[in-house]
DNA sequence: GTCTATAGTACGATAGAC
DNA sequence: GTCTATCGTACTATAGAC
């Protein structure tokens, strides 16, 4: 991240990195699958907080009702502002990390969908109400690390979720 | 396409698509910006539709009345099922087009985001409205070329949004 | 650890259309 | 004469094969 920072994320190469590692290119991709993959590090992690969380939603929670828990669940993770700020700076700035971070939201939304379905959830409404789930998410996300901001991410995040009800009830 | 149906898209180099195609290689990449760019096409006209449809629904249309009226305007690019369905098998074939596909829905959303401030929607209001709508057109679109489907394309999208009506007027 | 294919970039030349 | 389209070549870095 230091590099990305000083040169650019394009501009880096993984020589440049390894060396400042201390350890080979190859060892590199040996840990990483490519250049963008060390930036979602904590991706997995993240997925499995929500999946979790929605398992162990209450029996009789609605399908939004267990994205509200899962949206909940990973509030621990959302702490170090300054570090989310910087790393979202790095990706804006590459399209190519755009996609990555869009890739790994589509896995979290097809993830939540499967935790949806095994509490006997059915399609399309499983499916519908992930992408909704991982739509208030990324806003939530947003706004947590927008500048001015103070609020918590958990507060935010459940802010945003009542706010969605108001806005799909309309006339 | 033909190439990527063949040979696998990872195993189609630029060299091979431009020979069939007649070109060099420098002139490929005249057209696209990259091996996946071609396969997306249609995007931009989609995404003004879309646009245009927010931009003219009525004044009193709440938010997501304007989602619904962009999800209705594009009923005329999903008419060719059978292409559709062949496109998304290569998509779904290979990791780096997938990334593709979402940072276009992701720009689809943002366009969308922008053109209902326009309307004087405020945010938070804006974005969770347009991520939602993103959501319900990806639903619809992954229901309409499902095997087996039968409906069309806009029948299936209004039943998603009315469907998403319900799910979030939980308890 | 070594080697290599190939995507993508940079810069430049040429030539036809109107 | 200007604009636009194709092609030529050399090069770098990623990423995968072995």
């Amino acid at each position: 991240m230091e590099l990305y920072l000083e040169r650019g994320f394009g501009q880096t190469t993984v020589a440049q990195i390894a060396e400042r590692a201390g350890v080979t290119e190859r060892t590199f991709f040996r840990y990483f699958t490519d250049k963008r993959e060390m930036l979602f590090d904590g991706s997995e992690r993240l997925q499995q907080l929500m999946v979790d969380a929605v398992a162990g939603s209450p029996a009789d929670a609605t399908p939004l009702d267990s994205i509200g828990t899962a949206l909940d669940a990973v509030g621990s993770v959302f702490v170090d502002l300054t570090r989310s700020r910087t790393r979202q700076v790095i990706i804006d700035s590459d399209e190519s990390l755009q996609e990555r971070e869009l890739i790994k939201r589509d896995r979290l939304a097809t993830a939540i969908t499967g935790a949806l379905r095994d509490r006997g959830v059915e399609e399309p409404v499983a499916s519908l109400a992930a992408q909704t789930g991982i739509g208030v998410f990324h806003v939530a996300f947003a706004s947590w690390i927008a500048p001015g901001n103070t609020l918590g991410y958990a507060e935010i995040a459940r802010n945003l979720l009542a706010e969605l009800r108001i806005v799909t009830n309309g006339s």
